[in-house]
DNA sequence: GAGCACTGC
């Protein structure tokens, strides 16, 4: 069953998978598509494994067509043998998607395949939207969405056939699922009645690792279409990988037609921004007589608008060259892409649970990551690929990148994972397991949170409220902050307060900020610090009826407002559900401080010396992160969201708070760490 | 007086 596997050449791409914008690019009919001459060993592979592992380049199909083969191979089977069709809404066949967007174009993509509207027998489930009927029997879905569907049933009955797609990725999500999916595979190969059938399907990595961890579930190689990308790497180690990318962008611009367009990958908006104007400078003085190039940035913290300006269609005597960070790798495709200029570099965040800090750093990407950007060169027809690392470079690179699970705080997974009544997380089936010292750190956190409690044999369990903020699609401190201000009568407010935070920064950055737009901010601002500031934003915003108008005015991300205001729509809906006491406290603001505390008690600062604060907990010495409010002012005790490392330690999101307010909510943890009083 | 990558429930 095993077949060797192919060639690690450039990767072929196609418009089969992925992204919502592809709907622009035209349809190839799936009958070519290679996939299709393999469908009676798909289909006899999976019917005839609990669990096994398929492995192809994007582009090979596997995405669109493998739910098809698989639930047309069963109804004729059921034809046949019963002469009826299954159960409604069970035996379901699910598909998970690390993004949104992939899942909803996808799903629209299949359904007009077999001539129906999505949402009938082809349909998809992502928060807050969902194209779901009795006649479905094909879900799209984000891999979060079913992990929220396993805190419900874990053995997750409704499904005959569960597929985890873009493994590779490893997701902190999909990472879960496999713990999950594979318990639930146990459970119910036992009670012997409505058997799982699971399907792993990756890019070619991994393998050993997929196979092994499902009791070395087959393997089978689905070959992809391939457009040739030449690849090249540079002769010399570089040590200025903007400079080095700018010199080629031009020797390119020089030597290829106008026609075909350039993706640069760099790593942060700054970045970004500044060489998007080197560029634009260089065309415009004139020293070398150039051809015209229309330059554009791309990152997520844009408006839509700006993004979407990647999409038009250039004129012909101008080249397109997108700057762009890894947004461009995975989540959208850009068309017209012949040429791919790699810097090597990423940025990153990383945890450490030794010692809290968060690490926001550039980092050197992975092999499989040079592969990604490279693919993007040829979706369309071949293309070429620039690296600005030597091929001894490359060689040197991690094969994979690390798992989200091995680098990020456990609490919130830890409290998923209590949830489904598992009570030993060390014993938790991981495809990685994490560093116990993360677990315990996860667990403690949980702990003082009230969430957990622990009880003999390296068990725990949820406590009443540990249940309550299971429930929440939100980190565990933000959870305890909306159950404390249930009880100070301030919820109202605590539920916009935790949905601003729960969204990317609401307010425009540019690297033109100046002192006019400064000015309009200052508006907001609150002394109390900035999450009464961000509260007041989004008050006044609901006040100006949310219009565009008023956030260009006030240079405020609509998307990022808006995708708030509908996560506190879903909190509020779960906060009636669990009967907490919904009230507003009007304008007696210090009670969603104090509820701000209860949940953010592990993020106390104090003050220490002229700019600098020490931290309660593990006294380090921090600053006041300039986007805050409370720059330059200098309070004594504050909370905060966010402790993160980039340049210098900095807080982010910072309040003011009173020492009776920690001392009375978490007396044993203050008692020994406050220096005041 | 610095400047946050990207997802997802």
């Amino acid at each position: 069953m095993v077949k060797a596997p192919p060639d690690h050449t450039p990767m072929a791409v196609d418009s089969q998978e992925s992204s919502s914008f592809e709907s622009m690019m035209p349809i190839t009919s799936p009958n070519q598509l290679p996939i299709h001459s393999m469908r009676k060993k798909i289909i006899q592979t999976v019917f005839t494994n609990d669990c096994c592992i398929f492995l192809g380049e994007t582009g090979c199909g596997k995405t669109t067509q493998i739910p098809r083969f698989l639930y047309e191979a069963r109804e004729k089977k059921f034809k046949s043998v019963l002469n009826k069709k299954p159960h409604r809404n069970k035996n379901l066949i699910c598909c998970t998607q690390p993004r949104r967007v992939a899942a909803i174009s996808v799903a629209e993509r299949v359904a007009s395949e077999v001539n129906q509207k999505c949402g009938q027998l082809v349909g998809y489930s992502v928060r807050f939207d969902e194209a779901v009927t009795r006649q479905t029997k094909i879900k799209y879905m984000t891999d979060g969405m079913l992990l929220r569907e396993a805190l419900l049933d874990p053995n997750l009955r409704q499904y005959s056939i569960i597929i985890l797609d873009e493994a590779h990725e490893r997701t902190l999500h999909t990472d879960l699922l496999f713990g999950i999916v594979k318990q639930a595979l146990e459970y119910r190969k036992k009670s012997k009645k409505n058997p799982l059938h699971i399907l792993v399907m990756s890019a070619t990595m991994n393998v050993d690792l997929f196979s092994n961890y499902f009791n070395q579930a087959p393997v089978l190689y689905l070959q992809g279409r391939q457009y040739p990308i030449d690849v090249f790497h540079v002769q010399e180690s570089q040590t200025d990988y903007i400079h080095a990318s700018l010199i080629t962008l031009f020797q390119i611009h020089r030597s290829k037609p106008l026609n075909e367009g350039i993706l640069i990958f760099l790593t942060g908006q700054d970045e970004i921004d500044s060489t998007c104007k080197t560029i634009k400078h260089i065309v415009a003085s004139g020293t070398e007589s150039l051809e015209p190039i229309l330059v554009l940035p791309l990152y997520a913290n844009m408006t839509t608008m700006k993004q979407m300006l990647v999409f038009k269609q250039t004129p012909m005597n101008i080249r397109k060259v997108i700057v762009s960070t890894n947004i461009g790798e995975t989540s959208i495709t850009i068309p017209g892409i012949r040429h791919v200029i790699d810097c090597g570099c990423v940025k990153i965040k990383t945890f450490n649970p030794q010692t809290g800090l968060e690490l926001l750093q550039v980092q050197k990407i992975s092999q499989a990551q040079a592969w990604q950007r490279t693919g993007r060169a040829g979706r369309e027809c071949p293309g070429a690929c620039y690296r600005m690392y030597t091929e001894e470079e490359y060689e040197k690179l991690a094969p994979t990148p690390i798992p989200e699970l091995l680098r990020c705080n456990l609490a919130t997974a830890a409290l998923q994972i209590l949830a489904m009544g598992i009570t030993n997380i060390s014993n938790f089936d991981f495809v990685s397991k994490p560093d116990e010292k993360s677990i315990a750190a996860a667990l403690r956190e949980l702990i003082y949170l009230r969430a957990v409690q622990a009880s003999n044999d390296n068990t725990y369990e949820l406590t009443d409220d540990g249940r309550k903020m299971a429930c929440f699609p939100l980190d565990p401190k933000l959870s305890r902050c909306l159950l404390a201000s249930s009880d100070l009568g301030c919820l109202e407010e605590m539920l916009k307060l935790v949905s601003i935070m729960s969204v990317d920064t609401i307010f425009l950055t540019s690297s033109n900020i100046n002192e006019k737009m400064k000015m309009q901010r200052q508006k907001f601002t609150m002394n109390e610090g900035d999450h009464l500031t961000l509260l007041n934003v989004y008050k006044t915003f609901i006040a100006n009826k949310k219009t565009k108008e008023w956030c260009q005015m006030n240079k405020i991300n609509r998307r990022n407002l808006l995708r708030a205001c509908a996560i506190r729509k879903q909190l509020r809906r779960i906060c009636v559900e669990l009967q907490l006491n919904i009230k507003s406290c009007g304008t007696k603001f210090s009670s969603v401080r104090q509820a701000l505390a209860h949940g953010l008690f592990m993020n106390v600062a104090e003050y220490f010396k002229e700019n600098d604060y020490r931290t309660i907990n593990d006294r380090h010495i921090v600053k006041i992160h300039p986007s805050s409010v409370l720059f330059g002012a200098k309070p004594s005790l504050v909370v905060f969201t966010e402790l993160i490392q980039t340049t210098k330690r900095f807080i982010r999101d910072i309040t003011v708070v009173e020492p009776e307010w920690l001392l009375e909510s978490n007396p044993d943890y203050f008692k020994t760490r406050l220096s005041s009083k």
